[in-house]
DNA sequence: GTCTATAAGAAGATAGAC
DNA sequence: GTCTATCTTCTTATAGAC
């Protein structure tokens, strides 16, 4: 029983776990390809070396399948983004985030993907894709009011609102057209507009 | 032979090209909500009320359907985006477009759909979205430069460069919000990124 | 845990009648 | 021009052997 307890690198489910891990890396490289209704179990297993059936005995179903890559997901990517920094330090971490996106190109790329499929209200990933939107958005609502009242910015209510919508659409729309076009300099680009958002958003008197 | 020389109101094909006309709208809103993957022959045939066997005999296969649907997307673009206008005033039309897309939700969810799914190389969609890209950024920066030689505003080289691919990745991002949720008030987040644009164009030593 | 075999259905596309 | 019927292939998922 003891065994049984805790799997560790060399208790029992070492395998099954490592497996596991594989084909949610697998899932994540083809649901970015092709997109999830266009990424087949087939394909996924067979990049990995295993039948679809057994694919399915550990994930239940495709869909269980796509819930193993959100969490997955969002595991990578809350590493990546500061929760330690407050204030202003959070949105400067934010370059260290555009540096991680550009190194894992496929994850944005899963990302996007899902977020255009996940328009129409029938999609699996439409309630994950839409708190993710909610969190982000009140995530910079949240640290730019903790700017302002530690006196790092000066901006009303609703030039927050306005602020942290426009950078979740820029930090999108950038890495969308870096998706399209690999030779635009994602990183320049967004350095240069969060420098200029910050320099206008710590201008005494801005509006 | 005369009545076969050129399609009319009246003419041999009319209910050929109304009947084509209604299939590509529907694979429009098809394709739309589930993308080219996920949108099937038979469910655009089905709201059409034709057999799916039709609809191959009309577009040859699913890839000449979509070259259809994205050959009528460019048409209904291009009628609302401002092509008589030059300098600053091409893109205070572009409020024009947005007002557009807010009334035609099912034109935008396709084109971020596709957008998002043709990141990948082997989507036959590619090589469309890829010029589409290409073009709106050579129009921003021309109509940014003739805004210059005229005098209108006071932009570097390499700041036209950026200011054109921020405001593409603002228009892309603000979109996919609002796509995501509704109650988003896009039309009036645009606006005031534009008319934060233009002020900070025209201002005099802006950097 | 993983496999083969297979079910049950949907996909794109074709043939030929009307 | 549109249909029904059908082919082939591919899909997700299950059953049961090893």
């Amino acid at each position: 029983m003891a065994e049984l307890s805790t799997p560790t690198a060399r208790g029992p489910y070492r395998n099954g776990i490592k497996r596991r891990q594989q084909v949610v890396e697998s899932a994540s490289n083809v649901f970015a390809e092709f997109g999830y209704s266009g990424g087949s179990i087939r394909t996924i297993a067979a990049r990995v070396g295993i039948s679809p059936a057994t694919l399915i005995q550990h994930f239940g179903s495709k869909e269980g399948l796509l819930e193993a890559v959100l969490e997955d997901w969002t595991n990578q990517s809350a590493v990546h983004f500061p929760d330690d920094m407050h204030g202003l330090a959070y949105f400067d971490g934010a370059r260290r985030v555009m540096d991680f996106h550009l190194k894992h190109r496929g994850l944005i790329e899963l990302f996007l993907t899902m977020t255009a499929e996940a328009s129409s209200p029938v999609h699996p990933a439409r309630n994950f894709i839409q708190r993710r939107y909610t969190d982000t958005y009140e995530g910079f609502v949240r640290h730019l009011r903790e700017a302002r009242e530690s006196g790092e910015v000066h901006l009303g209510e609703d030039e927050i609102a306005y602020e942290a919508r426009l950078l979740m659409a820029v930090m999108d729309g950038l890495e969308l057209q870096w998706l399209i076009d690999p030779s635009v300099d994602l990183a320049g680009l967004f350095n240069r507009c969060l420098d200029e958002c910050i320099r206008r958003w710590t201008m005494p008197s801005d509006r």
